[in-house]
DNA sequence: GTGAAAGCGCTAACAG
DNA sequence: CTGTTAGCGCTTTCAC
């Protein structure tokens, strides 16, 4: 059966091409009554506008891409990612947009993709992922005409829209609420160093030391690299340091840290007290119930999704910026239930 | 800066936009000179044709989409469907496809979506994820004229092309693992009774104790919904029944069952001994160390786009079925290093 | 091997 | 409020 098109539904409701495509596209300008005949027509035989055709001569494709840097693609083991994309998939659900991911694997697939997508008529817009501070998918997408959004904080923020969430302030949070359970040493697991997100969190711990009038041990700060595995062995190499609370800046970070622990020996929150970060749906298992600071995740791709509408509607200035709060959520791990919190004076 | 067209590049070269067209399609009956000309003229301006244009007129979008069915949107905290997804966009990188995600998240979203991906135009083709018996996705979408390969056996598999993973065969080895390491009570946590998949995998325990003479104890199948929780509520219940060992359907029910036995006290494998289904990231670590059966899961996603290719190019008959193996990797929890395997004969 | 010309199916002025 | 008309930028016969 050939696909109709407006032509044939034009005929059929005795109405020009035109009208058709008005009644289509909800525009004011047209009677009751013939709006009413041609949905009917339009009902009954199931038409759907063809969608390049109408790309083409709309210059709108109602598509909007995420693209995924190569130094993220392999952090689908983590859930943060699929969770975002889950988000930004609703939103777009919200708004009758083509959801279509790019996923960077490697060097050749970022000059097959970047070119494709770089230029408009594929897609309005373009949400990409912040990767490393030497990632140059940013700056060359961005130089190009199509409407983009940054998720994350980038390096380079001059001219560009972003959305993140408050990485310093959350951490901060996070250590403020060790430091009102009178923990003395307090150690953090970061992520790499070469991600916007981790260095945020590390500056929001640090924060929260000098406002305590604490100082900073350099012992007490070990790298990993997000990794369930990294928090494991950033955690072995702090227990002889003997520190009687971990920040680590990420709840798969947070696990492995547990596992180190327990292997050890210790006990949580007695022995070592930890509060992550992101609030995974790990996080709230019986046998883990990790306080962390909750990430808004799938609100954050829904906003992310609107936040780039605003620019493909309204032109790419001024920038936007976009900072959602994070929250913290008390659960086992940091042993608030069991510790007096010292006064607030 | 106005974006360039073939008409552009035409006049640049000192061609017709035909002959562009052609050198741009990789087409034959272009001459080395003028080709080589033409190329260099593309390359200083970077051109890239418009995807609307194009595929109006050749009426192919190079557009392939995934179809996740509300009934596993929530599986998104399954490591399972962000990997898939992963295999597919390398997939659609292989073969410079475009690749649209569409997440059905309420029926809301299904009757909005279902109409816009079902009509060409925009879609070359469709992969669709089966969900539960009663999903009528399949059968709406394949009814269409849309091109499309299932993913996972169909319960209506009539007329349709799909690829699966062997799972009868798969449950059926993990079983006979057991069988030949002298397990003699062997329990079964199931998926959810509406996914072919599980119903596959019960298949290949029931055909494995079956051929083993072993006869099949009711109270020994239980069954889950491939959480990490429903697999430790099963093994709670399971406990009292003292099995020697569990074969899980999913990796995140055997790790969920992990827990149950540990907080009962008992030692895997000594205790009980466990095989698990899918090798999922974390089924492969220091206190995991998970015997499981090896999805293919990254190849799938590459080959299920393959598959769809190649529906796309020689039309939808006769249908298609893959069904790619599993493979069973031995690590701990099996108690395969501890224990006497009986003899074969 | 190359160019001219006719669309692909829709949107959006512009008349009326 | 409705119809006519001119494209949107590309592919693809069909001549030459």
């Amino acid at each position: 059966m050939k696909d109709l098109t407006l032509e044939d539904i034009a005929k059929q409701s005795g109405v020009s091409r035109s009208t058709v495509s008005r009644v289509v596209n909800d525009h004011p300008s047209v009677s009751p009554e013939v709006r009413k005949r041609v949905l009917k027509v339009i009902q009954n035989t199931g038409f759907q506008p063809n969608a390049a055709a109408r790309s083409l001569a709309s210059q709108r494709s109602n598509m909007i891409g995420l693209v995924l840097p190569r130094s993220v693609s392999a952090f689908f083991t983590d859930p943060y990612f699929p969770q975002l994309t889950q988000g930004i998939a609703y939103g777009c659900n919200n708004y009758n947009l083509t959801f279509s991911l790019f996923l960077v694997g490697n060097k050749e697939d970022e000059d097959k993709i970047l070119p494709r997508i770089s230029r408009s008529g594929l897609l309005d817009g373009l949400l990409i992922q912040v990767g490393q501070s030497d990632d140059l998918l940013i700056d060359h997408l961005s130089k190009t005409s199509v409407p983009s959004v940054i998720l994350g904080r980038p390096f380079r923020p001059e001219g560009v829209s972003y959305i993140d969430v408050d990485n310093k302030r959350g951490a901060q949070t996070a250590v403020e609420h060790l430091i009102r359970l009178n923990y003395q040493k307090i150690a953090i697991i970061t992520g790499d160093n070469d991600n916007s997100a981790s260095l945020d969190r590390l500056e929001g711990y640090q924060q929260a030391l000098k406002n305590a009038k604490r100082k900073e041990v350099p012992s007490l700060i070990v790298s990993g690299d997000f990794t369930e595995s990294s928090g494991y062995k950033a955690m072995k190499k702090l227990l002889p340091r003997k520190p009687d609370a971990v920040f680590a800046s990420a709840d798969m970070m947070a696990i492995g840290a547990i596992h180190a622990i327990q292997e050890a020996g210790y006990r949580i929150p007695e022995d070592i007290a930890l509060v992550g970060f992101d609030d995974v749906p790990m996080a709230n298992q019986r046998h883990i119930q990790l306080t962390t600071m909750r990430q808004p995740i799938l609100n954050f791709g829904i906003k992310a999704v609107e936040l780039l509408l605003d620019v493909i509607t309204n032109g790419p200035n001024p920038t936007r910026r976009l900072i959602l709060d994070t929250e913290l959520v008390i659960r086992e791990t940091c042993g608030a239930s069991k510790r007096e919190p010292i006064s607030n004076g």
